[in-house]
DNA sequence: GTCTATACTGAGATAGAC
DNA sequence: GTCTATCTCAGTATAGAC
C-alpha cells in the first residue's frame, strides 16, 4: 500500500472522497490532505479535476469488470450469480446507508451538472445491464432479458436512494429478501415454460 | 405572476434551480439573474443560502401537503388515490428523464453534504410515506401498510434515477405498467382474505 | 517528483447610498 | 425595498525553486 505509485494514491483518495462527498464538494486539498501531498503537486500528475474525475471512473469501471469475472467464477448458474448482485445491498448497507449508491449517486450528480464524463459514469450502470441481461438470457429469459436486468438495477437504486433517505436498515433487507423471491419466481417461469 | 412578492419569486426561482442544477451548483447570481434583482437585495429578504433552502422546502412541503389533498378530493377509493401516486412517474416524465426526482435529488445533495436540513428534506418523503400508508391501511393491509408504502416510494425513486441514467422513456412506461399491477395485486391480496 | 508561493476566479456575505 | 461597491474566503490552476 505505501509503495502504491502517488497517481494511484490520489485516484484511490478521489475514488474514495467523491463517492462520500460527492465530485463538486470534494476539493483539491481534500484529496491532497488524504494522501499527504501538497496541493501544487497534484498538477504534476493532472492536468485537471475532470482528468481524476475520469481517472475515477476507468478504475471503477476496471474495478467492477474484475468484480462481474469473479462472480462467473464463482457460479456457474445464471441465478446463482444475479444473486450475488442483489446481495451487493446487503453486503454493502453500512456505506450505502451513510452515502447511497455510488454508481447512482455519481450519475445523478454529474447529470445535474451537465458534465462531459456523465456518459462514462452511466456506462458503469451499462456494465451492471449487459452482464445482467446476459444472465438473464442464460436463465431462459432472452426475450425480456434486457428489461429484467433494468428493472433489477431500478429496483436496487430505489433501495438504495431510500435506505440513504431513512437510514433504514430493516427496510434493505426487506427489499433483498423480496428482490430474491422475485428473481425465484423468474427462474420459475423460465422453468414453466421450458 | 408579475406583482408576486420578490420574496416568493425568490422562493419559486430557489425551487426550480435547485431541482434542475442541485442545491449547492446554484449561485445566488443565478437567483437573482432569473428573478432580474440585483445580488444585495437577496439579503434583505434572506440572511443565507439555508434560508432560501428552508423557504424551498415549506413550500414543497405545503404543494405536497395540497396535492395529497386535491388527490384525496378526486377519488373516494384508496386504490384509486395510490394511483395518482403512481402516475406522477408518467405525468412528470420529462423533467424526471432530465433533473430525476426532486425530492430524491435533494434528499442525497443535502444528505452527502451533512447538511442539518437534510432531515426537513426527508419530510417530503416522509409525507408521501405516511399518506401512502394511511391509504394502504383504508386498502384492508393494515399490517403492512407501511411496508408497502416504503416500497412503492423506493419503485418510484428507481425509476426516477434510470430514467435519468438513462434518458428512457419507453421504461418509465413499463415500470409504471408493472406498479399498477403491483397495486392491483395487492388490493386482489386484501379482498381474498376479507 | 515534490515543494512553496501566488495568480485568478466565483461564491457567499456586508455596508451603506438612494 | 433595491441598488452598487466591496470584503472574505475557498477552490482551481500556474510558476518556479529544490
Amino acid at each position: 500500500m505505501s509503495d502504491e505509485s502517488t497517481r494511484d494514491q490520489i485516484v484511490n483518495a478521489a475514488d474514495r472522497l467523491f463517492y462520500e462527498r460527492g465530485f463538486e464538494h470534494t476539493s483539491f486539498a481534500d484529496i491532497a490532505d488524504v494522501v499527504g501531498i501538497s496541493r501544487g503537486n497534484f498538477y504534476h500528475h493532472f492536468k485537471s479535476k475532470d482528468e481524476i474525475l475520469n481517472a475515477v471512473i476507468e478504475m471503477r469501471l476496471a474495478a467492477t469488470r474484475e468484480m462481474l469475472a469473479g462472480w462467473e467464477f464463482d457460479h456457474p448458474e445464471p441465478d446463482e450469480r444475479i444473486r450475488r448482485f442483489i446481495d451487493i445491498l446487503s453486503a454493502n448497507r453500512a456505506p450505502i446507508m451513510r452515502h447511497g449508491c455510488p454508481v447512482g449517486s455519481l450519475c445523478s450528480e454529474l447529470g445535474r451538472l451537465g458534465h462531459p464524463s456523465r456518459h462514462e459514469a452511466a456506462g458503469l450502470f451499462g456494465l451492471f445491464r449487459t452482464w445482467l441481461a446476459r444472465e438473464f438470457v442464460r436463465l431462459g429469459r432472452a426475450r425480456d432479458a434486457d428489461r429484467l436486468a433494468l428493472h433489477l438495477i431500478g429496483r436496487s437504486q430505489g433501495v438504495a436512494v431510500m435506505a440513504n433517505a431513512f437510514g433504514d436498515e430493516k427496510f434493505i433487507r426487506r427489499e433483498v429478501r423480496a428482490l430474491h423471491a422475485w428473481l425465484a419466481r423468474c427462474s420459475q417461469e423460465q422453468e414453466k415454460h421450458s
